[in-house]
DNA sequence: AGCACGCCGACT
DNA sequence: GTCGGCGTGCTC
């Protein structure tokens, strides 16, 4: 690949350049080739700029990542730069640096990085083609951006108590960079220590960007930002970013940030790569959370990405949770990062008794342990609120027929369709998976028998069993299906927060973000199916899931309670569930990963291939993997990185595509990085000669 | 990824 | 006779 340096000079001039200078520009374009295209100038262009230039037939929006000497290749290839787009300024050195990292790091071509990392507004040709005159979605400047004095802090701030405040002087005090972890547990006012470190960093003159991983279940946060730190200075001072808003909203909301005139950026990952000229400080609220990995294109996480950036930018970045990931804490056990501690809960109510219910002998009813029926009974009786998790959406997971056996299988996926019995789709097998749907059988298809039965449960299926036990309760279901409709689910949970709902059913979406202030029972059904999932972040995941869905009882009052049950009690998640001991937890979890080298003691990548046969994506992976043993001159440190055999993943077929991935592991990062680089280089060729699809994913989630 | 060129089936 | 299927080749 060509040099991409961004820390030369803005531009080299032609040697000898005369009035008929040359002057070569470096771009960086949004299309899968490992590369960088060189174009011809008549002027000097800064690094940073974005460009229009001609590319193939069509013409697109580049980013000028070098100004070298010579072109890589014959200046009579070369074409001339269409034009040059001064609406912005050049993208800043930091911001090109961070690009250029996360390109490297996640191994993908630049252009994959930067252009993406923009407002649409700005990567769009068709934005500079218009009518108008001027072209373009910006709005040239008349004045000189405007930085605003320094923010005081307000007065009317509620006491911290004495760990609180220990953790915000502490960030406040931080001159250059550190990684702080704050572990608060549930309700321990993790959210003011933000604030107050927030605060320091604006009074001092500098931005702040504070990450969080669904801008949906903050608007409290939003309310407290506003309220606390932007009403101080007008509104503008702070910006909200997402993938929900408008490309002309998300394009105002960078220009405001780009200019430093919003001085705080509340966003969700793809605010990471906003422009920040002042920064003094990044908070990742939830850092555990997956949703800062981006499962797509270019498979990012923002809470890595920010501790990168606070790094080179030397300032200071917080990573919040009650249930921190246990890369992030071991981290801090290491002393990489600084760990501070809310133990206590800030309205000093007692975290939820937790209690497990052992499944094993007990006659279940539809699912319900006498125990769990017996709590939500009295809960009903004393007029407060309760909550039935489970992560499973539907009515039943699978239709089966009791005559011949005959299971209602997708005819496109090696996966089941889930029976659905309410909503708009009501009486249908749905395919979770490729959205297949088909009316319910009258009869088995294969035998011609009525007995179809629905095996199992879903949230439709425990609503209905509810209102059997419970007829006088008011029921309200929260899963991806109730709250379809825009703004659907802000109606389901102002009906929640008012009062009118006495039993709330709902998967992972209850779980997050919601503080339900009459809510004095959660039960969670079928725990045990997140916890036997094949992934070995499995008990993490299902660790910090149900923390979070038990700090949803008792937040306002004492007696709050959790109800588990489990086939399994004694398995060590649930045990520390019990005591609420996370710390107990990330030991266990983390001597385990370490006994048998998974992260974070080892580093990882997943090739994942697709093809229309199972035997080409194998077959791939296996060509891919030989080229390891096959050019050992290639990977100068190939011996210290071992690459799995191919394997079907577990839902081998989505939509007709069959899909493999092989898994590659090393425990030196260098090494890792250093062969996927040499590796991603010869993939290309071998998934063409193969016609497969495939994804180079580092640092994968799920394995 | 786009976008076009390039050779084989069912239609105005 | 064309419209159009997607195979494959290229992009500074």
């Amino acid at each position: 690949m060509p040099d991409i340096s961004v820390v030369e000079p803005p531009f080299h001039p032609c040697p000898g350049a005369a009035p008929q200078a040359v002057f070569w520009i470096r771009v960086a374009l949004d299309v899968p080739l490992l590369d960088v295209f060189d174009y011809r100038s008549p002027a000097a262009v800064p690094v940073g700029s974005r460009v229009i230039v001609p590319f193939g037939r069509r013409r697109l929006v580049g980013i000028v990542v070098a100004t070298p000497a010579e072109p890589a290749i014959a200046p009579e290839q070369i074409k001339d730069v269409d034009q040059v787009l001064d609406d912005t300024p050049p993208m800043p050195a930091d911001w090109l640096r961070m690009a250029s990292f996360a390109a490297q790091y996640y191994q993908r071509p630049i252009g994959e990085v930067m252009l993406p990392a923009l407002p649409p507004s700005l990567r769009k040709v068709s934005a500079y083609q218009g009518k108008r005159s001027a072209g373009g979605p910006v709005k040239r400047l008349d004045r000189r951006a405007r930085v605003p004095a320094p923010i005081m802090p307000a007065d009317c701030v509620p006491a911290l108590n004495a760990e609180q405040t220990a953790a915000a002087d502490a960030i406040a005090a931080l001159q250059g960079h550190k990684t702080i972890l704050l572990y608060g547990v549930t309700g321990s006012g993790k959210t003011e220590v933000y604030l107050h470190a927030a605060q320091a960093a604006l009074a001092r003159g500098r931005q702040v960007l504070f990450l969080v991983p669904e801008i949906n279940l903050t608007p409290q946060l939003e309310q407290s930002l506003r309220a606390r730190l932007a009403g101080l200075a007008g509104p503008q001072t702070l910006a909200i970013m997402h993938s929900g808003l408008a490309d002309g909203e998300r394009l105002q909301a960078w220009l405001s940030v780009q200019r430093g005139e919003a001085r705080i950026l509340l966003g969700t990952r793809l605010a990471i790569f906003a422009p920040m000229p002042d920064l003094g400080l990044i908070i990742v609220d939830e850092e555990h959370d997956t949703s800062y990995k981006q499962q797509d294109g270019l498979r990012y996480s923002a809470r890595d990405l920010a501790v990168w950036r606070a790094r080179d930018r030397n300032v200071p970045v917080v990573l919040g949770s009650a249930t921190p990931s246990l890369e992030s804490w071991s981290h801090a056990q290491r002393g990489h990062y600084q760990r501070y501690t809310l133990a206590r809960r800030a309205r000093d109510v007692e975290l939820p008794k937790v209690r497990l219910v052992d499944t094993r002998r007990l006659a279940m009813q539809e699912g319900f342990s006498p125990q769990l029926v017996t709590a939500l009974g009295e809960r009903l009786e004393r007029g407060e609120q309760a909550l039935i998790f489970l992560n499973r959406r539907g009515y039943a997971p699978v239709l089966n027929c009791a005559s011949c056996g005959w299971v209602s299988n997708c005819p496109r996926c090696t996966a089941y369709t889930v029976l659905h019995r309410a909503g708009a789709r009501r009486n249908h097998l749905q395919c979770h998976h490729c959205g297949y749907q088909a009316r319910v059988p009258r009869a088995c298809p294969d035998c011609g028998d009525q007995d179809l039965k629905p095996m199992g449960r879903g949230t439709q299926r425990v609503e209905e069993h509810l209102a059997e036990l419970f007829p006088a309760a008011r029921i309200a279901r929260i899963d991806a299906d109730s709250t379809r409709l825009k703004g659907s689910a802000a109606a389901l949970f102002a009906q929640v927060h008012a009062g009118e709902v006495d039993l709330l059913v709902g998967t992972q979406m209850v779980a997050k973000g919601h503080d339900f202030a009459n809510l004095g029972l959660v039960g969670v059904l079928n725990a045990d199916a997140m916890l036997f999932a094949q992934d070995f972040r499995a008990p993490e995941r299902l660790f910090a899931q149900l923390m979070q869905v038990a700090g949803r009882a008792g937040r306002h009052a004492e007696g709050g309670e959790v109800i588990i049950q489990t086939d399994y009690p004694e398995q060590a998640v649930y045990q520390a569930l019990l005591k609420h001991d996370y710390p107990g937890f990330a030991q266990y979890g983390l001597s385990e990963r370490e006994a048998v080298g998974l992260p974070p003691y080892a580093h990882q990548a997943l090739l994942t291939a697709e093809a229309r046969e199972l035997a080409t994506a194998l077959d791939f992976l296996a060509h891919a993997r030989a080229l390891l043993g096959e050019y050992p001159d290639s990977f100068p440190t190939a011996c210290s990185i071992t690459v799995y055999d191919p394997v079907p993943l577990r839902v081998v077929r989505v939509a007709n595509i069959e899909r493999a991935q092989l898994l590659v592991e090393s425990s030196n990062r260098p090494a890792l990085q250093a062969f996927l680089t040499a590796w991603s280089y010869a993939l290309g060729d071998i998934a063409r000669r193969f016609r497969v699809r495939y994804n180079l994913e580092v640092d994968p989630l799920e394995i």
